[in-house]
DNA sequence: TATTGTTATACTCTATAACTATA
DNA sequence: TATAGTTATAGAGTATAACAATA
């Protein structure tokens, strides 16, 4: 892979800065939701059928392997999300999100991806190349 | 200002996709500077020569200004921020960075806007491009 | 022996409610 | 009376270290 280019720290500076402003809109939607940024988080990792281990969730949040057991216990017993013995390997605990999961994570996702007016200031074709440029950065 | 548009969903799903993942990454860069994630919004947020009251700050970051005094009496007993009563309403206290703050802040922002190898999959002009449409839309 | 997840502990983060000082 | 910040309190988030079960 090449090495970053010359414009590279722009971008993501402007990257890191929706990202940061993006983490501050996160308690309030999370609020709405009955819901903590954290639980959030793991909500947003939890893709529906999909099944991933305990330590798979730790990764994707950068956080102790302590912290996700009482993460996914409060989910857990909000009846979000169940967790499983693997078959193959009897120490690995799934998660699974529940249909109530499920439901509660669309709506996560469909308030949090509802694009910010100033994205009006893009034409439609705009919109259109900054999404293609993206997906590449993206993969 | 006109309706987001056709394409602004998909644009925004893919910058939430990118806030999520730095926000996964912002623990372990935390943690080379001693710093919590929620300590490295409140630097971000305090920029260099800049006095922000303690209410704004309480803004900027979405939570309730009771959290904030906890915020800044950590920040400011490991002297990188000092507080002090604004002069036109001595109920407002205005926060600053020291010049320790403002070393640890440079820190902070070099580690967190090193753009990833991803964004070399983008020509030159292609990151020119790319840093001209998030500047309309962030303003 | 090494690894996955849990428990115990301690500290930080966070909101709510009551309070103080100022306007 | 209203507002900015603090304090007290309680619960959630987080890491470290010790532990149990499994590999």
């Amino acid at each position: 892979m090449k090495r970053p280019g010359p414009h590279a720290c722009d971008a993501w500076q402007m990257l890191v800065q929706i990202s940061m402003s993006h983490r501050a809109s996160l308690p309030p939607l999370a609020s709405e939701l009955a819901l903590s940024p954290a639980q959030c988080h793991v909500l947003h990792v939890l893709e529906p059928g999909r099944a991933v281990p305990m330590g798979e969730l730790a990764g994707a949040l950068s956080c102790d392997a302590s912290n996700v057991t009482g993460l996914v216990d409060r989910l857990e017993t909000r009846g979000l999300i169940k967790r499983q013995p693997s078959a193959e390997d009897r120490r690995v605990k799934v998660l699974t999100l529940t249909p109530a999961g499920a439901r509660v994570r669309a709506q996560l996702v469909a308030r949090m991806t509802a694009p910010p007016m100033t994205l009006g200031r893009l034409s439609p074709e705009e919109q259109q190349l900054l999404v293609t440029l993206l997906r590449r950065v993206l993969e």
